[in-house]
DNA sequence: CGGTTAATTGAGACCACTCAACGGCTGTGG
DNA sequence: CCACAGCCGTTGAGTGGTCTCAATTAACCG
């Protein structure tokens, strides 16, 4: 039995029952498929909904006035679209698939009851939520005074830390299907200078990236020179805790 | 009567009522005073303790291995320096008071039973951590995209902005005893170059900046340049509400 | 008044941008 | 099966924003 990647996620936060691992499974057993390129999410009827991202990257974006995209924060399987009912006035903040994905819609009474039972959940999604602003300091700074290569840099070993969290490899190889555009819509860089500074990243030996595929040959190299501390991911969190 | 910066910032998330406003102001009555540089929050015994910022400007910081300081927000009047009781390991993000300040300790205690009272006040605490991830996004998009004087422009319309909240002028007017090192690790810009911007920026009579104080003299060209729109502030959420 | 901190100015170097052109791959329709 | 179109990746050249380093002036404080 595979659990899915919703209680993977969330048992690195904060350890989980096994009977609220089954709740949460079964609560986001209906996956649903959005293509590419996409806006998540696809409303079903008026409601705003909340999901579950099972696989496939998505992202959080803004659009600013000259047209140029921003991407805000990154989004992979395990992570919640929004785990608080509340609406604020409509914001200029968008979610988009990166990838073809798969997501799972959560009815919002099921979840509360689902909290209510187990106050471990409750306590590793708040966790996963602490996480996630961590996940933002660090982009901010980042993006503030790192210079273009360390950016890319730093988000290649972020994306691989995060994807090893829900399927861990020996290797350091995630899909990767993310064209230029993409990563400089991340990286806030225009797209000829993403494609230079994977040349760079290539000739130096530090990274593989072909057809959709990337490796991290040298990852001490690669986290040296982003200056990449996981840390911040709080990866294993409820097992680090001692610390 | 006037009512503190707590409930002041607070009601502007949501209507709180009387009863839960009086006891908001009996747990954050008792205040401390700490002096600008200095390190928040100066622990009280051993505990980590939840503290509310009731003047002052204060920030969140994160130091890079080079030594470089980069401030990934900023605190002012009302706001939590944490809301959930949740300790993660430890993090590499530090609070410094930017002036000299005074908060409010709180006891954690007493704070979740006033939680448990009033549900006003939790809806209220929820959207202004809603508000503060916003600013954290808007704040990733101006760093990757921005120029050095947009991000400036864009920075003195939000501390304007926030101030305004707590203390509401006619005049676009705050005291902004900032040096301009500390301007440079706002904006992940050097301390010279933010001295040159400043000075376009006055040449173009768009502020007066004297003497640690700041007047927005030409609100409509500096919110232009700085492409500012107030929106992902949400200020006054409960009454735009209907939006 | 001396000493320290902060602001200002100048000069040269570098990073990243824009614009433009070209090459490679893929799918599709004739 | 080939030709073409379209998207994506690559490369070059010139420009501009921002940096660093260094020196000078101004403001503040005891």
């Amino acid at each position: 039995v595979v659990p899915n990647s919703v209680v993977t996620v969330l048992s690195n936060f904060n350890p989980i029952s096994l009977e609220a691992a089954q709740d949460l499974e079964a609560l986001t057993a209906k996956k649903t498929s959005v293509l590419r390129h996409d806006e998540l999410p696809p409303f079903e009827g008026n409601e705003r909904q909340v999901w579950v991202l099972l696989e496939g990257w998505a992202c959080r974006y803004m659009t600013l006035p000259n047209g140029d995209r921003q991407i805000v924060g990154l989004m992979t399987a395990g992570d919640f679209s929004d785990t608080r009912s509340i609406r604020l006035a409509s914001s200029n903040i968008g979610i988009m698939a990166m990838t073809d994905v798969s997501i799972a819609f959560i009815q919002r009474d099921r979840f509360n009851e689902l909290l209510d039972r187990h106050r471990d959940v409750v306590m590793a999604v708040a966790k996963a939520h602490l996480a996630d602003e961590s996940i933002m300091r660090t982009w901010i700074a980042n993006m503030a005074r790192k210079p273009a290569k360390q950016r890319m840099a730093h988000l290649l070993c972020e994306m691989v830390s995060r994807v090893s969290r829900v399927t861990p490899s020996l290797r350091m190889v995630i899909k990767l299907p993310f064209i230029q555009t993409d990563m400089a819509d991340l990286l806030g860089i225009s797209p000829v200078h993403v494609n230079r500074i994977l040349q760079a990243l290539r000739t130096e030996g530090l990274i593989h990236l072909r057809s959709k595929w990337l490796e991290i040959s040298n990852y001490d190299a690669l986290s040296a020179l982003a200056e990449f501390d996981p840390g911040y991911l709080y990866y294993d969190e409820h097992i680090s805790r001692a610390a």
